[in-house]
DNA sequence: CACATGGGTTCAGTAAACGAACCGACAGTG
DNA sequence: CACTGTCGGTTCGTTTACTGAACCCATGTG
């Protein structure tokens, strides 16, 4: 992980993984690649991350395997940050945080996980409230909840106002649409 | 969280959650601390960490109920971190963060996870992969892996060498006992 | 041509982590 | 009584990381 010291010395699946994500915005970038966030750009703004930050976290997530650089057009040439099967598999435990967060750190629900084919909420455990089967992340729908701020700032929270498919790619308002 | 930037702006119960235990080196204070380890020496010597840090931490999670500090011996006075309901609510996050590291940046299995009641392997949802029920944590036995260090410097681990029914207190030896 | 956009890099200042040293209260040993 | 060791810390100088602002470059648009 850095800072002189890793977690190396640990035999531990779980320290394992945070040398991976374990560092400052690197889940939060995770969790916004799940959400379908691609571009450098709506990292940014959504995350309010410093821009070297970003960078870094971007290229080695990349690394990593968690997510994937591809280029969408040539001219001029952008690229976009994908997330990969073994970036996804981080969402159970990204879920699990968020489960926790609702429980003893918000006051309100802010956002929930329902499942898609059925409408059911997303339960403690993964699976389905209603039909009782593991939910697997494409077929979750995050839909806003009561706290939310109506009019925020950034397009990528505005997007996120809808329900929204987990994976698939978010669609942000050209910024020269802004108010 | 600090670092002059904080994760308040996001509106995001993932984001509230790793205010919390986001910073380096918590998730693994927590991870001990529902593994059975209580006192400062074992949090030190198991996680390798600096003692002014472990100091934080161990008062951070204590002022948000994660920890509870509590008095076990009055001549010498001493104090022993028990993990609250709060913390241990954490453990599907954990639990979590293991299957990814399981399977992603292990070779092979450093110790897995049982249901106490039948034996059955905790599956990827948390629920017992023989009996299909939700394992709660205090019905979970972590046993040992053929990866492990056999003979590891610190007590802790030594300790953790043999099944270890999680939220029990762990029995250290003393270090005059070590080799 | 001027200006905006996307995707970065560079840099100085600040905050956090690191590790070694130190400390106080007590217990056990000789 | 002195000596040694344990436990649970605090202090402090050094190293590393994060932050925010400025800058850069290629391209597209009015």
């Amino acid at each position: 992980m850095a800072l002189g010291k890793d977690y190396a010395t640990q035999e531990c699946s779980i320290a394992r993984a945070l040398e991976v994500v374990g560092e400052r915005w690197t889940l939060l970038v995770v969790r916004d690649a799940i959400y379908g966030v691609r571009r450098y750009n709506d990292f940014l703004v959504h995350l309010g991350i410093p821009r070297a930050v970003l960078s870094d976290r971007l290229r080695t997530l990349t690394e990593q395997g968690i997510l994937e650089k591809r280029r969408y057009q040539e001219a001029p040439p952008r690229d976009e940050y994908v997330v990969t099967e073994r970036g996804t598999a981080l969402w159970p435990a990204l879920r699990a945080l968020s489960q926790w967060g609702r429980e003893h750190a918000d006051a309100g629900r802010l956002r929930s996980f329902r499942h898609a084919d059925c409408g059911g909420d997303v339960g403690p455990y993964g699976t389905c409230a209603d039909c009782g089967t593991p939910v697997p992340v494409a077929d979750v729908v995050m839909v806003p909840g009561p706290e939310l701020d109506t009019a925020p700032e950034d397009p990528v929270s505005r997007a996120l106002l809808r329900p929204k498919r987990l994976l698939e790619p978010l669609e942000t308002e050209p910024a020269h649409l802004a108010d």
